[in-house]
DNA sequence: ACCCCTAATAATGTATCCAATCATGTGAAT
DNA sequence: ATTCACATGATTGGATACATTATTAGGGGT
């Protein structure tokens, strides 16, 4: 079986549309524009220095992606996500995060992929040692969850269900570099979860590993959900987010997996 | 509750660009093109009558769909699609179908829904009734069986499922437009299939409607699939496959270049 | 004969220009 | 005063021209 080196790779920006689509997303996420907001095409091409032919395909592709709206003749506006929405996305993405889970286990997963699960564990198991998430931790334990989730995604060897589930990230705050990291308890039951996912696709107990992966994605898409609900800005201070990972670069739009 | 008169609405062609799209996609779909061939700019837009322009944001949404590969500066191709590529989006339009089914059940779906696909019902029996499925008469089954899904997955009420069923649809054969006619038995099940789903989803058996759903479309694409691996040609030629009306000349096995 | 380097060629990416469409604002008629 | 018509300005869609990158053909050297 071919081991999984980096599970979900994203080539560089080489053409100025890619470019330009990577700066425009990382504005929208960074909350730069307000939902409803016209993307004037002139006006972005000079802002980001490039001509309106390489931004255009970049808009379609942004707009493809689900992040912007496109209507004809009259432009590309900024959409306006519901907290229906994020639930939405949330359902969708446990049920096919399960999916990969039981496909994985039925199909054995690598001593390889294995053990980076088991390793990945441990990283959390370090970083959770004292009964808190620091906050200068909280970078290397969003990697670890990015990874750990990948990983098995990666492993299910079905494309559609990365490609599924990476469309679905493009959501704001439904993504699994959010984390809510002011309740100890739920980290540390989130992070449970992932010990005994291990532990299922190890055994190729898939049904088990599909089961306990669906209610720990449902459970944050809840969580989230709710507490947006509740309360929406005392939600952001508490959402971990960053729109640009350390390490990661971010995976394009349109590149076959 | 609303009601969803047109399940999954697709726009006119208002822009060329469009236009362009959707003549490209069924030209693709229509085995107009071989794996692997270069889609050169300048030759398909003098082809369609229209600028490069608009030609380029089409083949960016094509590669979007996963319908062809791009690589910057070398230009796209015709993507190369595997049996496997058309199992494993078999597996997660059965697995999202499914869902849809256990969302629309638990949700309870409007009496016009549930009439509707009690309608739909009947319309296949009616063109079963003989004990066959006449040629003449596969149109009408085929607009009957997609109604039904749409019906279905547009009153489960999250967009995501929609949005990557129709998706999975890109790959050649991985739709619900294809049907195997050469086989009455297997017709007749997929048909009470619908049937039995129909009654889940009016009992508000979610459950039930789910599995039934996921079994449904699994059978279909293993039936597909493992055709396709014993003899290609056979299959396609079994398989009807109309990618916009019912008025295909011959999808012209030696084609031209 | 083979390989590598170089130059010509072709195809793609980008910029600019023109056309078509939509939004806005003014004015007259009811 | 309200509404409809029309004209004007702004913005997007499409066509064309230019720049850049890949491909390929050819020649010289080993």
């Amino acid at each position: 079986m071919t081991e999984t080196d980096s599970p979900l790779p994203s080539p560089p920006d080489v053409t100025s549309a890619d470019a330009a689509a990577t700066s425009i997303r990382e504005m929208i996420l960074e909350g730069h524009f307000m939902p409803g907001d016209r993307l004037h095409q002139d006006h972005l091409a000079e802002t980001l220095g490039v001509s309106r032919t390489p931004l255009r395909t970049a808009l379609a592709r942004l707009a493809q992606d689900g992040l912007i709206d496109y209507e004809p003749n009259r432009g590309y506006r900024i959409r306006r996500f519901l907290v229906s929405d994020i639930r939405e996305a949330f359902t969708v993405r446990a049920n096919l995060e399960g999916l990969a889970c039981r496909l994985a286990a039925e199909a054995g997963m690598s001593t390889g992929d294995l053990d980076r699960l088991q390793a990945l564990v441990a990283e959390g198991d370090a970083i959770l040692f004292k009964g808190a998430l620091p906050i200068d931790q909280l970078p290397a334990y969003r990697r670890m969850n990015v990874e750990f989730h990948e990983t098995i995604i990666a492993a299910a060897g079905n494309r559609w269900i990365g490609r599924f589930v990476h469309q679905s990230h493009n959501v704001p705050l439904v993504s699994d570099r959010v984390i809510l990291w002011d309740d100890f308890g739920v980290i540390h039951r989130s992070h449970d979860d992932h010990r005994r996912i291990a532990g299922a696709l190890a055994d190729r107990d898939g049904v088990r590993a599909q089961n306990l992966m669906n209610e720990h994605v449902t459970y944050a898409g809840q969580l989230l959900a709710d507490r947006l609900e509740a309360d929406p800005s005392a939600t952001l201070r508490h959402a971990f987010h960053d729109k640009k990972a350390d390490d990661r670069t971010r995976p394009s739009t349109g590149d076959p997996r």
